[in-house]
DNA sequence: GTTATTGCAAAGGCTTTGCATGGGG
DNA sequence: CCCCATGCAAAGCCTTTGCAATAAC
């Protein structure tokens, strides 16, 4: 398999885009953080690196990088649009406590065969999905019990 | 079961709020209106009705009819919050064609059941989820390759 | 009458964009 | 060298909020 390193300069040079210090740079450091983050906390960790990197140029790069494929977006209603790197680590779901935000990955592979398919039922070829649980986790029950 | 008028009704007096006119029309409305639509679709619909009701009230009645239970809010990732009836119709998910934008709702017990499983695994307890199938419908498989 | 609600308009938060400057191919 | 990418700041977009006027209880 491909680096994401090499897909996003074979995407940039197919796109006819260069290959500058700056996507770079957000690149990596997108790479090295694991987990889900906002443009936002992407932003604050590439300036660590390189503090003449503006905000927008971040956003930019972070489309590119969900254009060529390196990362997923994810929407979890508050208002900002996560990333996460597709490559790292294989497919997962998320399972979100309503109550103290704790996320935990999941993964289940019945329910993956079964969308597969329902989508075919209906004559859909399946390409992605995206699936959020919400709940209240085992920590939150007992606090809100002890109240 | 309970109507949704009657539920929002409960919820307006427990909370000690007012059942004023814009709230019912505001109801009356999304009741009215199959599918999932934004607040400025609904916003229009409400106009039609009653023109001197503001954006801002139709903002904030749909956010307590969501928190009343009656309304289920969907964020397809366009930027835009959708509101959907949980009264009227049961539960299911959705698979969107990315080509045509086709949406279909869907349906499929076994998912839920393991959906059930898979957060109790995690120690959570399941309150609600959302899965949203993208791909590609058939109609838009036969433009694609007649292309 | 008292308190909650409304309409208006302004502010908010996240994201995108226009434009002149600077760097890549 | 030409063109794309950048930084900056301003604009956009959806949504929320402060406030004085108004309606519900």
């Amino acid at each position: 398999m491909l680096s994401p390193q090499h897909i996003f300069l074979d995407y940039l040079t197919r796109n006819k885009m260069a290959a500058t210090e700056q996507r770079r740079v957000v690149l990596e450091v997108f790479l090295g953080a694991d987990g889900h983050h906002s443009c936002e906390e992407l932003y604050l960790k590439v300036s660590q690196r390189d503090s003449t990197i503006s905000p927008a140029t971040v956003y930019r790069t972070l489309k590119l990088l969900s254009d060529s494929g390196i990362a997923d977006t994810l929407d979890f209603g508050d208002g900002v649009t996560r990333f996460e790197s597709k490559h790292n680590k294989h497919h997962h779901d998320h399972l979100v406590c309503t109550k103290c935000g704790e996320r935990i990955e999941v993964v289940e592979n019945r329910i993956e065969e079964l969308q597969e398919t329902l989508a075919a039922k209906h004559g859909f070829n399946l390409k992605r999905h995206k699936m959020i649980l919400y709940g209240i986790c085992s920590d939150c029950r007992v606090t809100m019990s002890s109240n």
